[in-house]
DNA sequence: CCCGTTACTGTAAACGTTTACAGTGACTCC
DNA sequence: GGAGTCACTGTAAACGTTTACAGTAACGGG
């Protein structure tokens, strides 16, 4: 491996000329700064990150612990928080699959004086527990519900999305309503199950209104409760399931049983995937700007790091009604195209 | 920040033992371990990661460079590097959105001394260019074409995959074929293309047989690459997207000109992504284990540093063809649930 | 009683940088 | 011509670890 020391001793300068140069701080003199450039390139020399970290305090590296990578939540999730940190020329460390807290917790010690700051997603089940604490390093908390006890956080308006969902079903006529929920003690689910009862309740039907249907948030999951919905007296006339993945499932299911959708049955999604308008029907659904909420948590860190302007507290990210043809979209009844074609 | 200094002092011991607790080698005094390790919870010592690297001269860090982080395939591929690097003690580095060769170099260039490995996926365009060079680190390429001039890389199968397809195409009877292409220059998409051409000739059947119209690998260029097909003379008689998402495009392209799959038209896609089984009918696809192939690729860095058996060359992921409904799989026309649920 | 061994612990030199501080000429100005 | 300023460069001390080497005390054997 080639140093700086070799560098300095090559082109006939100290060290300390050579590091000005690649800082490109203070005064070189132009003949010493070209040759010092031109020795490095010839060396092949490039200055080492380890080393330039431990001086400076700095890792120009954020931290980014997730509970899972499945699906295209995650991907969509990493994507806009790369974007936003390499936008300030930061590295990004990621970590997942953590399935508990103390899981959580180790992988943030191992991370101490790797990374500078970190953005953190709970795993399902502790979501609400004790508070995160990172010593000096500044954290966000992603996702789950709000408020619960951390300084800063970026969440999705799940209860809202949910509600205006609700609204919007029983503005088509819709009284008796399935709901798809997400696994137990996620709370992002339990947000949205939560924005459900608030719909139902705005609209003054009660609790034998809503049929609720356990899930997992994943395709196969969405299949089988929308069969067990189909046994159901009374039956449902909508069907929202608590994301897309399982509105899939269900369309599937219901397909397979010979069921009209949306004139038998409405259904409804949540986070408006990329492929929600290619299905058949288009899926009425809520859409969340993953991309954009890990892009916001990153930035918040990056804001506490003295990059941009710095805020605290609780940040939520809101969610938009995209009314397709799976619930019947009143005056779209004819086959449509895509929006993104049109 | 608390130092190994502070937990020493405190602990009334020298740094060099406090070090031998956490390195948990050599002979320490049991009573003398066990008060360092209660000093250092009590004052929330850890080590101090940059630190440690700079003197072991490894990070336990590997890098991951990718051209994009669109779509379920990344996620994936992340998640099989993810689980293979956490599984021997190290950590991933992962920077994306290199949308040419010469950021794919400087992003190396960033990594250096971050990292003791490298994994890199080449942006579309200049796949089989000049080789990467990346000084001592151990590097694995992956995807694109074989055998261009790097040591070691891990690619998919595709050519086989694709020529597969189009036998089994032709097996039921379809002698012309229409094939939703990947974008310019990706070699992925390339491959493919060849095996398509592989299995064309394979049956004995020209280049009439072969009606090609270019997609992008998104949902939205399969829904247009199906309208226009449908208009070419003589008509398909299956349409072959080069990847499930642009085949998701296509079915919905059918069914809004009211064109019955796959009663009129067979349809066939690539990859097998988890929904592909809940479309509408079930997608006949390629089956494609994207994040085996990412943990192969992390594997194979790993070797090179002394973890588990060393290996060197191109190493190729197979792939599987999974017969649906899509293309009319014969013995399973009625309606038929998903086989994850059987 | 001395020596060798064992079991533990401490000292100090690295690792490759950055940066405060201290030079060193050359030039300007009075 | 001396002082002051300026432009540039070098010296050396950090940053928080690991680890070779040396040191110490206790103990057993001769």
């Amino acid at each position: 491996m080639i140093t700086i020391r070799d560098v300095a001793r090559e082109a006939g300068v100290s060290i300390a000329t050579v590091s000005r140069v690649f800082n490109n701080a203070e005064a070189v003199a132009t003949d010493t700064r070209r040759e010092v450039r031109a020795v490095a390139t010839r060396l092949g020399y490039s200055p080492h990150g380890t080393a330039r970290s431990l001086i400076t305090r700095r890792t120009a590296t954020i931290g980014l612990i997730l509970p899972d990578l499945y699906g295209e939540f995650f991907s969509e999730l990493i994507r806009g928080v790369d974007h936003a940190v390499r936008a300030q020329g930061y590295h990004l460390l990621v970590s997942s699959s953590h399935a508990d807290r103390a899981e959580v917790d180790s992988a943030m010690a191992l991370m101490r004086g790797r990374v500078d700051g970190l953005v953190v997603m709970l795993p399902e089940r502790q979501q609400a527990q004790v508070p995160l604490v990172s010593g000096r390093l500044p954290l966000v908390r992603l996702g789950g519900a709000p408020h619960n006890g951390d300084a800063d956080a970026i969440v999705v308006a799940n209860r809202d999305g949910a509600r205006a969902m609700v609204r919007h079903l029983v503005s088509l006529g819709h009284t008796r309503i399935g709901v798809i929920a997400g696994a137990d003690a996620n709370s992002d689910a339990d947000e949205r199950m939560s924005g459900v009862r608030d719909g139902l309740e705005d609209a003054g039907l009660g609790e034998d209104a809503l049929l609720r249907v356990a899930g997992d948030f994943s395709e196969a999951s969405g299949f089988r409760a929308a069969r067990e919905m189909l046994r159901a007296d009374p039956r449902p006339t909508a069907i929202f399931a608590l994301n897309d993945a399982m509105a899939i499932g269900a369309l599937s299911a219901l397909r397979a049983e010979g069921v009209n959708v949306p004139a038998d049955i409405a259904v409804a999604g949540f986070d408006d995937i990329p492929m929600a308008q290619f299905l058949d029907p288009p899926l009425t659904t809520v859409r969340v700007d993953i991309s954009a909420m890990g892009a916001r948590a990153a930035t918040r860190v990056l804001s506490h790091l003295g990059n941009g302007p710095s805020g605290s507290g609780v940040e939520i990210v809101p969610t938009t009604l995209m009314v397709r043809r799976s619930c019947g979209n009143p005056g779209a009844w004819s086959p449509t195209i895509p929006e993104s074609l049109a």
